[in-house]
DNA sequence: GTTTTGACGCTAC
DNA sequence: AGTAGCGCCAAAA
């Protein structure tokens, strides 16, 4: 692995422990951040092969498609549980919950 | 070295 | 809304 590479994952742990209780993110959103907006499966796999950080909140991190990821049913409850609003067909409504990185005090006027 | 795979994203239908 | 196809990149086989 690239030097470059576990820089990557690293900032891609960093931005995902600071998602706040009840909002959630997206990959993409992430690998952007992170500086590599191709890498979105990357951060899926990070969060697949969990650091030794077991504090990590990879529960807040779902598709584009806000869903929650496969095989996991526990993370919707988790996300229900901090005050995430899912709709029937199991997505979640990320026209709130989904967090902007650029404080939403801006975003609002 | 080549082929498949994957906690994905976007566009098109 | 849901499905399908293509693109992307690195690891695993």
């Amino acid at each position: 692995m690239d030097e470059t590479l576990r820089e990557f994952f690293n900032d891609v742990y960093e931005i995902t422990r600071q998602i706040p209780r009840g909002k959630v993110l997206t990959y993409g959103r992430i690998a952007a951040l992170a500086g590599r907006p191709q890498h979105a499966r990357w951060v899926g796999r990070a969060m697949a092969q969990s650091p030794d950080d077991k504090t990590l909140p990879c529960h807040r991190v779902v598709n584009s498609a806000g869903q929650t990821a496969p095989g996991w049913t526990e993370q919707r409850t988790l996300l229900e549980n901090e005050g995430v609003t899912f709709r029937p067909n199991g997505h979640v409504d990320m026209k709130k919950h989904l967090w902007e990185i650029l404080s939403a005090d801006e975003v609002t006027s």
